[in-house]
DNA sequence: GCTACTTTTTGATAAATGTCACATAATGAA
DNA sequence: TTCATTATGTGACATTTATCAAAAAGTAGC
């Protein structure tokens, strides 16, 4: 019971830090959301389904990835804990999802349904700001990663993952790293050695 | 005067999309903001400024595009009518720019300084349920462009934009084009070709 | 420890894309 | 229109990166 509390003080931190949480609000975040444990390789979320839950990540690891045309795997994002994980594109536009969500490590999870957030935003308004900075911060990691992608060649945006997320080398294995940084696994092992 | 009234009428619709908004609300933007005009080629912002005003393209077209490090531009956008531009990073961090702005065409906005729209987002926390649901759209564009990037080729990037924003071939010149597919302008145009 | 399995590395080669130089076409100003 | 300027296209070649095949290294279960 103590270890659930500390679950949501660690959301709240989080939240607070983006706008006022009121009590009353706390407390409903509290009763409309659960606490999930998943094992190491699970999957959250598979092609198809609709991402209609958004997951706050206690402890643990995950990827987005989605099946490119020939069927490999592409990562999009890794995310660690006091991170916010949701299919974007399924999940705000409530859509079945093109991606699949799957734990890196053992892992636990706040999660919150879709439409109790829809009720949240609803009944607090006041949440909407907070929603509104998430967003916005996610947006702009996005962007970074876009721009990484159009300018950067492989090596240099190798370079700046080490440089901006250098945890990320430590807990997720170098063939994912591969896709995500849009290169073959190949090309990040040769660009390692030098 | 009538022409100022029938822009706000077209900022207000795609508002009123994402949410309630009330007429108070409209008039409070409509104070709280201008009409601005540009000529072609005319500069929005700079990189070093701040992008402290929110526009929304009443008529015409921009680009948004950084110096790499060789001094070449990169475009990352392209916007166009009934669309909001800023400078994401800038705009959502309050940091200098390391962005530029630009007309393509001879365009009209409707220019909202970012202190007002604070102002509003505070004064009218319903505005926020539209602004949060605005930087999700534009998210999930930005999403799809990083995820294009990683995994297309050059001719399949191009091909997936002449399915998706044919327009833009029609008013966005190919040199421009080029970098936001993150490939040269030769390579491009040996696309073209085929 | 030892096997089976997965991940990473390496080598050879092919394909994609970039770069440079210049030609051609389009555009805009006088 | 004409000239100057800018944008686009083309060819030759260099560089980057992907692909395929296989070896080496690492990992998990027994």
């Amino acid at each position: 019971m103590m270890k659930e509390i500390n679950c949501y003080e660690q959301l709240f931190h989080v939240f607070s830090k983006m706008g006022r949480l009121p009590v009353l609000l706390k407390e409903a975040i509290t009763e409309n959301s659960k606490i999930v444990s998943f094992k190491k390789n699970e999957r959250l979320l598979s092609e198809g389904e609709k991402s209609d839950s958004i997951y706050f990540i206690i402890s643990g690891a995950v990827r987005v990835f989605y099946l490119n045309k020939e069927g490999i795997e592409t990562n999009t994002w890794f995310l660690f804990e006091n991170e916010l994980v949701i299919s974007v594109f399924s999940f705000f536009t409530s859509q079945p999802s093109f991606e699949y969500i799957e734990t890196l490590e053992d892992s636990v999870f706040i999660a919150l349904k879709k439409d109790k957030l829809d009720w949240l935003y609803e009944h607090f308004v006041e949440f909407n700001i907070i929603g509104r900075r998430l967003t916005e911060l996610y947006y702009i990691r996005n962007e970074a990663q876009a721009n990484a992608l159009r300018m950067l060649s492989a090596k240099e945006r190798y370079d700046l993952l080490l440089q901006t997320q250098p945890h990320l080398l430590q807990r997720v294995a170098l063939g994912h790293i591969a896709s995500y940084l849009g290169i073959s696994r190949e090309t990040l092992s040769r660009i390692r050695k030098k």
